[in-house]
DNA sequence: CGCATTTGACCTGCGC
DNA sequence: GCGCAGGTCAAATGCG
Protein backbone atom coordinates (compact mmCIF):
# COMPACT_ATOMS: atom_id res chain seq x y z
CA UNK A 1 0.00 0.00 0.00
CA UNK A 2 2.81 2.14 0.39
CA UNK A 3 4.49 1.52 -2.78
CA UNK A 4 1.03 2.50 -4.30
CA UNK A 5 0.88 5.46 -2.68
CA UNK A 6 3.86 6.39 -3.61
CA UNK A 7 3.63 5.28 -7.20
CA UNK A 8 0.52 7.61 -6.95
CA UNK A 9 2.63 10.36 -5.81
CA UNK A 10 5.34 9.72 -8.73
CA UNK A 11 2.92 9.30 -11.43
CA UNK A 12 0.55 12.53 -10.26
CA UNK A 13 4.71 14.20 -10.62
CA UNK A 14 5.22 12.93 -13.84
CA UNK A 15 2.00 14.20 -15.19
CA UNK A 16 2.67 17.57 -13.69
CA UNK A 17 6.15 17.75 -15.56
CA UNK A 18 4.33 16.55 -19.05
CA UNK A 19 1.94 18.93 -18.58
CA UNK A 20 4.45 21.94 -18.17
CA UNK A 21 6.63 20.45 -21.16
CA UNK A 22 3.72 20.57 -22.96
CA UNK A 23 2.45 23.74 -22.81
CA UNK A 24 6.36 25.22 -23.21
CA UNK A 25 6.31 23.80 -26.19
CA UNK A 26 2.90 25.44 -26.91
CA UNK A 27 4.30 28.59 -26.39
CA UNK A 28 7.43 28.36 -28.00
CA UNK A 29 5.57 26.80 -31.16
CA UNK A 30 3.29 29.98 -31.61
CA UNK A 31 5.69 32.32 -31.24
CA UNK A 32 7.47 30.42 -34.18
CA UNK A 33 3.97 30.12 -35.48
CA UNK A 34 3.83 33.70 -35.16
CA UNK A 35 6.97 34.61 -36.80
CA UNK A 36 5.50 32.91 -39.53
CA UNK A 37 2.68 34.74 -40.43
CA UNK A 38 4.29 38.23 -40.09
CA UNK A 39 6.59 36.90 -43.15
CA UNK A 40 3.79 35.14 -45.08
CA UNK A 41 1.54 38.56 -44.95
CA UNK A 42 4.47 40.62 -46.15
CA UNK A 43 4.61 37.85 -49.53
CA UNK A 44 1.06 37.83 -50.46
CA UNK A 45 2.37 35.22 -53.00
CA UNK A 46 3.02 32.86 -50.87
CA UNK A 47 -0.44 31.59 -49.74
CA UNK A 48 0.43 27.71 -49.78
CA UNK A 49 3.37 28.75 -47.10
CA UNK A 50 0.17 29.79 -44.50
CA UNK A 51 -1.91 26.71 -45.35
CA UNK A 52 1.28 24.72 -44.14
CA UNK A 53 2.55 26.60 -41.04
CA UNK A 54 -1.50 25.88 -39.84
CA UNK A 55 -1.21 22.05 -41.12
CA UNK A 56 2.62 21.76 -38.93
CA UNK A 57 1.10 23.67 -35.77
CA UNK A 58 -2.45 21.83 -36.15
CA UNK A 59 -0.06 18.31 -36.69
CA UNK A 60 1.60 18.86 -33.45
CA UNK A 61 0.55 16.69 -30.10
CA UNK A 62 -0.64 14.32 -32.78
CA UNK A 63 1.32 12.71 -35.33
CA UNK A 64 4.35 13.63 -37.66
CA UNK A 65 3.16 11.95 -39.76
CA UNK A 66 3.63 13.65 -43.07
CA UNK A 67 6.10 12.78 -46.00
CA UNK A 68 6.41 16.80 -46.83
CA UNK A 69 9.98 16.81 -45.78
CA UNK A 70 10.22 20.60 -45.22
CA UNK A 71 7.43 20.15 -42.61
CA UNK A 72 9.46 17.85 -40.90
CA UNK A 73 12.45 19.98 -40.88
CA UNK A 74 10.08 22.81 -39.28
CA UNK A 75 9.18 20.45 -36.28
CA UNK A 76 12.21 19.10 -35.90
CA UNK A 77 14.20 22.42 -35.74
CA UNK A 78 11.86 23.51 -33.31
CA UNK A 79 12.07 20.50 -30.75
CA UNK A 80 15.57 20.85 -30.83
CA UNK A 81 15.24 24.10 -28.62
CA UNK A 82 13.80 22.39 -26.20
CA UNK A 83 14.55 18.75 -24.79
CA UNK A 84 11.74 18.31 -23.10
CA UNK A 85 9.52 19.86 -25.39
CA UNK A 86 10.98 16.98 -27.72
CA UNK A 87 9.46 14.71 -25.04
CA UNK A 88 6.36 15.96 -25.12
CA UNK A 89 5.94 15.37 -28.89
CA UNK A 90 7.40 12.09 -28.48
CA UNK A 91 4.50 11.05 -26.62
CA UNK A 92 2.17 12.03 -29.56
CA UNK A 93 4.71 9.93 -31.94
CA UNK A 94 4.71 7.11 -29.83
CA UNK A 95 0.60 7.01 -29.76
CA UNK A 96 0.52 7.13 -33.59
CA UNK A 97 3.00 4.52 -34.20
CA UNK A 98 0.58 2.35 -31.31
CA UNK A 99 -2.20 3.25 -33.70
CA UNK A 100 -0.62 2.68 -36.79
CA UNK A 101 1.81 -0.16 -36.16
CA UNK A 102 0.46 -2.02 -33.48
CA UNK A 103 -3.49 -0.93 -34.43
CA UNK A 104 -3.73 -0.55 -30.93
CA UNK A 105 -7.20 1.34 -30.39
CA UNK A 106 -7.01 3.75 -27.59
CA UNK A 107 -9.93 3.75 -24.42
CA UNK A 108 -10.43 7.24 -23.54
CA UNK A 109 -12.69 7.49 -20.84
CA UNK A 110 -13.11 11.24 -20.47
CA UNK A 111 -14.31 11.84 -23.81
CA UNK A 112 -16.64 14.82 -22.25
CA UNK A 113 -13.99 16.79 -20.79
CA UNK A 114 -13.19 18.22 -24.22
CA UNK A 115 -14.94 21.11 -24.89
CA UNK A 116 -13.43 22.24 -20.81
CA UNK A 117 -10.14 21.22 -22.76
CA UNK A 118 -10.07 22.82 -25.92
CA UNK A 119 -11.62 25.93 -23.87
CA UNK A 120 -8.07 25.95 -21.77
CA UNK A 121 -5.66 24.73 -24.03
CA UNK A 122 -6.49 27.50 -26.23
CA UNK A 123 -7.47 30.39 -23.70
CA UNK A 124 -3.70 31.08 -22.87
CA UNK A 125 -3.56 31.92 -26.53
CA UNK A 126 -2.73 35.68 -27.69
CA UNK A 127 -5.95 36.79 -29.30
CA UNK A 128 -4.89 37.55 -32.58
CA UNK A 129 -3.35 33.94 -33.20
CA UNK A 130 -6.66 32.49 -32.26
CA UNK A 131 -8.51 34.55 -34.50
CA UNK A 132 -6.46 34.42 -37.27
CA UNK A 133 -6.91 30.42 -36.65
CA UNK A 134 -10.37 30.07 -36.56
CA UNK A 135 -10.54 32.59 -39.32
CA UNK A 136 -8.15 31.03 -41.53
CA UNK A 137 -9.47 27.15 -41.11
CA UNK A 138 -13.60 29.65 -42.05
CA UNK A 139 -11.64 30.29 -45.21
CA UNK A 140 -10.42 26.61 -45.83
CA UNK A 141 -13.59 25.27 -44.55
CA UNK A 142 -15.38 27.48 -46.94
CA UNK A 143 -13.12 26.79 -50.04
CA UNK A 144 -13.05 23.31 -49.60
CA UNK A 145 -16.32 22.20 -47.38
CA UNK A 146 -14.95 19.16 -45.30
CA UNK A 147 -17.47 16.51 -44.34
CA UNK A 148 -17.18 14.65 -41.40
CA UNK A 149 -15.45 11.69 -41.34
CA UNK A 150 -16.93 8.65 -40.48
CA UNK A 151 -16.89 5.02 -38.85
CA UNK A 152 -18.69 1.88 -40.39
CA UNK A 153 -18.66 -1.05 -38.12
CA UNK A 154 -19.64 -4.15 -39.82
CA UNK A 155 -20.66 -6.73 -37.93
CA UNK A 156 -23.11 -9.76 -37.59
CA UNK A 157 -26.16 -8.64 -35.61
CA UNK A 158 -29.70 -10.54 -35.25
CA UNK A 159 -31.32 -7.29 -33.82
CA UNK A 160 -32.06 -4.44 -35.16
CA UNK A 161 -29.35 -2.18 -34.27
CA UNK A 162 -26.39 -3.44 -32.07
CA UNK A 163 -26.22 -2.63 -28.93
CA UNK A 164 -22.89 0.27 -28.06
CA UNK A 165 -24.54 1.41 -25.04
CA UNK A 166 -25.41 4.67 -26.31
CA UNK A 167 -29.56 5.93 -26.06
CA UNK A 168 -30.29 6.59 -29.33
CA UNK A 169 -33.55 8.01 -30.92
CA UNK A 170 -34.99 6.82 -34.64
CA UNK A 171 -35.93 10.19 -36.85
CA UNK A 172 -35.63 8.63 -40.01
CA UNK A 173 -35.62 5.80 -42.52
CA UNK A 174 -34.70 5.40 -46.19
CA UNK A 175 -34.27 2.90 -48.85
CA UNK A 176 -31.24 3.70 -50.13
CA UNK A 177 -30.12 2.69 -54.16
CA UNK A 178 -28.13 -0.25 -54.37
CA UNK A 179 -30.09 -1.58 -50.93
CA UNK A 180 -33.19 -3.00 -50.86
CA UNK A 181 -32.62 -3.00 -47.41
CA UNK A 182 -34.14 0.35 -45.58
CA UNK A 183 -31.72 2.72 -43.83
CA UNK A 184 -32.39 3.76 -39.94
CA UNK A 185 -31.20 7.23 -39.10
CA UNK A 186 -30.92 7.39 -35.32
CA UNK A 187 -29.18 10.58 -33.10
CA UNK A 188 -28.09 10.05 -29.47
CA UNK A 189 -30.23 10.96 -27.10
CA UNK A 190 -27.83 10.27 -24.16
CA UNK A 191 -27.13 14.96 -24.55
CA UNK A 192 -29.96 16.74 -26.15
CA UNK A 193 -27.08 18.69 -27.62
CA UNK A 194 -24.72 15.96 -28.66
CA UNK A 195 -24.27 16.22 -32.59
CA UNK A 196 -23.44 12.18 -33.43
CA UNK A 197 -25.55 10.47 -35.31
CA UNK A 198 -25.72 6.77 -36.96
CA UNK A 199 -26.92 4.94 -39.40
CA UNK A 200 -27.88 1.21 -39.45
CA UNK A 201 -28.44 -0.96 -42.73
CA UNK A 202 -28.37 -4.56 -43.56
CA UNK A 203 -26.03 -5.43 -45.96
CA UNK A 204 -27.31 -5.84 -49.46
CA UNK A 205 -25.46 -9.22 -50.03
CA UNK A 206 -25.96 -11.03 -46.76
CA UNK A 207 -28.75 -9.58 -44.19
CA UNK A 208 -26.90 -11.01 -41.13
CA UNK A 209 -24.45 -8.30 -41.36
CA UNK A 210 -25.38 -5.36 -39.62
CA UNK A 211 -23.68 -2.21 -41.05
CA UNK A 212 -23.87 0.92 -38.50
CA UNK A 213 -22.22 3.88 -39.28
CA UNK A 214 -21.25 6.81 -36.88
CA UNK A 215 -20.93 10.37 -37.68
CA UNK A 216 -19.44 13.16 -35.02
CA UNK A 217 -18.44 12.91 -31.55
CA UNK A 218 -20.25 13.08 -28.18
CA UNK A 219 -20.15 16.32 -26.21
CA UNK A 220 -21.22 14.64 -23.18
CA UNK A 221 -20.54 11.81 -20.14
CA UNK A 222 -20.91 8.02 -21.97
CA UNK A 223 -23.31 6.34 -20.06
CA UNK A 224 -20.84 3.11 -20.05
CA UNK A 225 -17.77 1.65 -20.29
CA UNK A 226 -18.95 0.16 -22.96
CA UNK A 227 -20.51 3.07 -24.92
CA UNK A 228 -17.03 4.97 -24.23
CA UNK A 229 -14.77 1.71 -25.90
CA UNK A 230 -17.25 2.46 -28.91
CA UNK A 231 -16.89 6.07 -28.82
CA UNK A 232 -12.89 6.08 -29.02
CA UNK A 233 -12.84 3.34 -31.21
CA UNK A 234 -14.73 5.01 -34.13
CA UNK A 235 -12.99 8.45 -33.13
CA UNK A 236 -9.95 6.62 -33.26
CA UNK A 237 -10.33 5.05 -36.23
CA UNK A 238 -12.11 8.30 -37.77
CA UNK A 239 -8.50 10.26 -36.45
CA UNK A 240 -6.70 7.62 -38.21
CA UNK A 241 -8.27 7.85 -41.65
CA UNK A 242 -8.28 11.62 -41.57
CA UNK A 243 -4.14 11.76 -40.46
CA UNK A 244 -3.66 9.82 -43.50
CA UNK A 245 -5.51 11.76 -45.36
CA UNK A 246 -3.23 14.63 -44.58
CA UNK A 247 0.21 12.83 -45.94
CA UNK A 248 -1.65 12.28 -49.42
CA UNK A 249 -2.86 15.20 -50.05
CA UNK A 250 -3.02 17.29 -53.26
CA UNK A 251 -0.44 20.64 -53.05
CA UNK A 252 -2.67 23.39 -52.30
CA UNK A 253 -5.32 21.51 -50.64
CA UNK A 254 -2.91 20.74 -47.83
CA UNK A 255 -4.76 22.56 -44.59
CA UNK A 256 -8.39 21.94 -45.91
CA UNK A 257 -8.88 18.80 -44.47
CA UNK A 258 -6.24 18.68 -41.65
CA UNK A 259 -6.47 21.89 -39.67
CA UNK A 260 -10.75 21.78 -40.40
CA UNK A 261 -10.66 18.16 -38.36
CA UNK A 262 -8.09 18.79 -35.38
CA UNK A 263 -10.01 21.52 -34.44
CA UNK A 264 -12.76 19.25 -33.08
CA UNK A 265 -12.69 17.95 -30.11
CA UNK A 266 -10.92 14.67 -31.22
CA UNK A 267 -7.91 16.52 -31.16
CA UNK A 268 -7.87 16.86 -27.85
CA UNK A 269 -9.15 13.37 -27.36
CA UNK A 270 -6.27 11.31 -29.22
CA UNK A 271 -4.15 14.06 -26.75
CA UNK A 272 -5.77 13.11 -23.82
CA UNK A 273 -5.39 9.20 -24.41
CA UNK A 274 -2.56 8.18 -22.28
CA UNK A 275 -1.99 4.58 -21.28
CA UNK A 276 -5.48 3.16 -21.18
CA UNK A 277 -5.30 0.70 -24.59
CA UNK A 278 -8.44 -1.15 -25.72
CA UNK A 279 -7.76 -4.12 -28.34
CA UNK A 280 -9.61 -4.73 -31.25
CA UNK A 281 -8.93 -8.41 -31.45
CA UNK A 282 -10.34 -9.11 -34.15
CA UNK A 283 -10.51 -6.93 -36.92
CA UNK A 284 -10.39 -5.55 -40.44
CA UNK A 285 -10.43 -1.71 -41.06
CA UNK A 286 -10.44 -0.29 -44.85
CA UNK A 287 -11.59 3.19 -45.65
CA UNK A 288 -13.49 3.73 -48.36
CA UNK A 289 -13.29 7.30 -50.61
CA UNK A 290 -15.88 8.76 -52.89
CA UNK A 291 -15.10 12.12 -54.33
CA UNK A 292 -17.09 14.47 -52.33
CA UNK A 293 -18.51 12.16 -50.19
CA UNK A 294 -17.84 11.80 -46.21
CA UNK A 295 -14.47 9.87 -45.49
CA UNK A 296 -15.26 6.51 -43.92
CA UNK A 297 -13.68 3.83 -42.04
CA UNK A 298 -14.76 0.61 -41.93
CA UNK A 299 -14.11 -1.74 -38.97
CA UNK A 300 -14.81 -4.67 -40.32
CA UNK A 301 -15.92 -7.56 -37.22
CA UNK A 302 -16.86 -10.17 -40.17
CA UNK A 303 -13.55 -11.06 -41.48
CA UNK A 304 -12.75 -14.00 -42.77
CA UNK A 305 -9.83 -15.95 -41.95
CA UNK A 306 -6.06 -15.34 -43.49
CA UNK A 307 -3.64 -14.13 -41.26
CA UNK A 308 -2.89 -13.35 -37.67
CA UNK A 309 -0.20 -10.62 -38.69
CA UNK A 310 -1.24 -7.14 -39.15
CA UNK A 311 -1.34 -5.82 -43.21
CA UNK A 312 -1.13 -2.27 -44.10
CA UNK A 313 -1.83 -1.19 -47.31
CA UNK A 314 -1.90 2.05 -49.13
CA UNK A 315 -4.65 1.57 -52.06
CA UNK A 316 -4.66 4.74 -53.40
CA UNK A 317 -4.87 4.19 -57.53
CA UNK A 318 -2.29 6.58 -59.60
CA UNK A 319 -5.26 7.50 -61.52
CA UNK A 320 -7.64 8.80 -58.70
CA UNK A 321 -5.82 10.55 -56.45
CA UNK A 322 -8.63 11.47 -53.58
CA UNK A 323 -9.13 14.12 -51.23
CA UNK A 324 -8.95 12.13 -48.58
CA UNK A 325 -6.27 8.64 -48.66
CA UNK A 326 -7.66 5.43 -48.77
CA UNK A 327 -5.99 2.76 -46.56
CA UNK A 328 -6.72 -0.74 -45.00
CA UNK A 329 -5.23 -2.25 -42.08
CA UNK A 330 -6.50 -5.69 -42.08
CA UNK A 331 -6.36 -8.10 -38.42
CA UNK A 332 -8.23 -11.07 -40.51
CA UNK A 333 -9.23 -13.51 -38.08
CA UNK A 334 -11.49 -16.82 -37.80
CA UNK A 335 -15.02 -16.07 -38.11
CA UNK A 336 -15.66 -17.54 -35.07
CA UNK A 337 -12.48 -15.09 -33.31
CA UNK A 338 -14.89 -12.74 -33.92
CA UNK A 339 -17.92 -13.50 -33.57
CA UNK A 340 -16.64 -14.21 -29.83
CA UNK A 341 -15.58 -10.42 -29.53
CA UNK A 342 -18.37 -8.87 -30.93
CA UNK A 343 -20.55 -11.61 -28.90
CA UNK A 344 -18.49 -9.65 -25.97
CA UNK A 345 -18.63 -6.33 -27.16
CA UNK A 346 -22.92 -6.44 -27.66
CA UNK A 347 -23.31 -8.76 -24.67
CA UNK A 348 -21.38 -6.48 -22.18
CA UNK A 349 -23.64 -3.91 -22.74
CA UNK A 350 -26.43 -5.95 -21.88
CA UNK A 351 -24.77 -6.57 -17.81
CA UNK A 352 -26.25 -4.85 -15.29
CA UNK A 353 -23.25 -2.39 -14.81
CA UNK A 354 -23.33 -2.40 -10.54
CA UNK A 355 -21.07 -0.30 -9.48
CA UNK A 356 -22.29 -0.45 -5.53
CA UNK A 357 -20.69 -4.48 -5.52
CA UNK A 358 -17.53 -2.76 -6.88
CA UNK A 359 -17.99 -0.01 -3.62
CA UNK A 360 -14.79 2.24 -3.82
CA UNK A 361 -12.77 0.14 -6.62
CA UNK A 362 -11.30 2.77 -8.59
CA UNK A 363 -8.49 4.06 -10.18
CA UNK A 364 -8.75 8.05 -10.60
CA UNK A 365 -11.22 8.17 -13.37
CA UNK A 366 -11.24 4.40 -14.41
CA UNK A 367 -13.45 2.19 -12.39
CA UNK A 368 -11.57 -1.29 -11.86
CA UNK A 369 -14.13 -3.40 -13.48
CA UNK A 370 -12.95 -1.40 -16.62
CA UNK A 371 -9.36 -2.00 -16.51
CA UNK A 372 -11.06 -5.82 -15.72
CA UNK A 373 -12.86 -5.23 -18.45
CA UNK A 374 -10.18 -4.22 -20.97
CA UNK A 375 -7.97 -7.07 -19.68
CA UNK A 376 -10.75 -9.69 -20.21
CA UNK A 377 -11.52 -8.21 -23.55
CA UNK A 378 -7.91 -8.40 -24.43
CA UNK A 379 -7.51 -11.50 -23.44
CA UNK A 380 -10.47 -12.35 -25.77
CA UNK A 381 -12.96 -13.78 -23.06
CA UNK A 382 -16.32 -14.62 -23.37
CA UNK A 383 -18.92 -15.80 -21.67
CA UNK A 384 -18.16 -19.09 -23.25
CA UNK A 385 -15.32 -19.09 -21.08
CA UNK A 386 -15.27 -21.80 -17.81
CA UNK A 387 -15.20 -20.61 -14.54
CA UNK A 388 -11.47 -21.42 -13.76
CA UNK A 389 -10.54 -19.89 -17.04
CA UNK A 390 -12.57 -16.65 -15.72
CA UNK A 391 -10.02 -17.61 -12.27
CA UNK A 392 -7.29 -18.22 -13.96
CA UNK A 393 -7.12 -14.44 -16.39
CA UNK A 394 -8.46 -12.34 -13.04
CA UNK A 395 -4.85 -14.36 -11.35
CA UNK A 396 -2.78 -13.41 -14.01
CA UNK A 397 -4.91 -9.71 -14.43
CA UNK A 398 -4.22 -8.91 -10.81
CA UNK A 399 -0.50 -10.57 -10.91
CA UNK A 400 0.69 -9.11 -14.45
CA UNK A 401 -0.95 -5.86 -14.65
CA UNK A 402 0.53 -3.23 -12.42
CA UNK A 403 -2.53 -1.07 -12.42
CA UNK A 404 -4.89 -3.44 -11.36
CA UNK A 405 -2.29 -4.27 -8.29
CA UNK A 406 -2.47 -0.72 -7.72
CA UNK A 407 -6.62 -0.50 -7.96
CA UNK A 408 -6.62 -3.41 -5.60
CA UNK A 409 -4.26 -1.83 -3.00
CA UNK A 410 -6.38 1.22 -2.94
CA UNK A 411 -9.65 -0.77 -2.48
CA UNK A 412 -8.15 -2.28 0.22
CA UNK A 413 -6.81 0.29 1.99
CA UNK A 414 -9.83 1.74 1.59
CA UNK A 415 -11.71 -0.84 2.92
CA UNK A 416 -9.86 -1.28 5.76
CA UNK A 417 -9.33 2.22 6.87
CA UNK A 418 -13.50 2.18 6.50
CA UNK A 419 -13.34 -0.76 8.92
CA UNK A 420 -11.14 0.86 11.10
CA UNK A 421 -12.88 3.78 11.79
CA UNK A 422 -16.12 1.55 11.77
CA UNK A 423 -14.25 -0.28 14.76
CA UNK A 424 -12.75 2.54 16.11
CA UNK A 425 -16.19 4.66 16.06
CA UNK A 426 -17.56 1.03 18.07
CA UNK A 427 -15.00 1.18 20.55
CA UNK A 428 -15.91 4.57 21.52
CA UNK A 429 -18.96 3.74 21.81
C1' DC B 1 -50.41 10.24 -21.35
C1' DG B 2 -45.77 10.44 -22.62
C1' DC B 3 -42.39 8.79 -25.37
C1' DA B 4 -40.56 6.35 -29.40
C1' DT B 5 -41.25 5.01 -34.05
C1' DT B 6 -43.10 5.47 -38.65
C1' DT B 7 -43.45 7.65 -42.90
C1' DG B 8 -44.40 11.05 -46.41
C1' DA B 9 -42.89 15.66 -47.33
C1' DC B 10 -39.31 18.60 -47.71
C1' DC B 11 -34.45 20.25 -48.15
C1' DT B 12 -29.86 20.06 -50.09
C1' DG B 13 -26.09 18.83 -52.96
C1' DC B 14 -24.57 17.00 -57.12
C1' DG B 15 -24.37 15.54 -61.94
C1' DC B 16 -26.11 16.16 -66.41
C1' DG C 1 -32.81 24.13 -64.60
C1' DC C 2 -34.06 19.49 -63.73
C1' DG C 3 -33.93 15.05 -61.73
C1' DC C 4 -31.98 12.01 -58.49
C1' DA C 5 -30.36 10.45 -54.12
C1' DG C 6 -29.22 11.16 -49.42
C1' DG C 7 -30.57 13.21 -45.34
C1' DT C 8 -33.86 15.56 -42.09
C1' DC C 9 -38.27 17.15 -40.30
C1' DA C 10 -42.51 16.66 -38.13
C1' DA C 11 -47.26 15.03 -37.94
C1' DA C 12 -49.40 10.70 -37.35
C1' DT C 13 -49.36 6.48 -35.14
C1' DG C 14 -48.19 2.81 -31.87
C1' DC C 15 -47.05 1.13 -27.46
C1' DG C 16 -46.34 0.53 -22.49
Amino acid sequence: MGEAREENQRLKKYLDQIMKDYQNLQMKFFDIVQKDGRKTTNNTNNHQEIEESEFVSLSLGRVAHDTKEDQKTVVSSKLKEDDQAKETLTLGLDRKFELYGQMKVTYAYNSFEEPKKEARETSWLPSKVLKTMQSGDDETQQQNPVKKARVSVRARCETPTMNDGCRWRKYGQKVAKGNPCPRAYYRCTVSPSCPVRKQVQRCAEDISILITTYEGTHNHPLPCMLATTMASTTSAAASMLLSESSSSQLPGHSSSVTTANLHGPDFYKLDSLKSEHFYLPNSSFSSSVVPNSHPTITLDLTSSPSSSLPRFNKVSSPEYRPRYSSASLNFNSSYSDSMSWVNGFLNYGRQPYNKKQIGNLSMGRQPVEDIYQSYMQKKDLTPQHSLLETIDTATKAITVDERFQSALATALTSIIDARDIAAGGAQRN
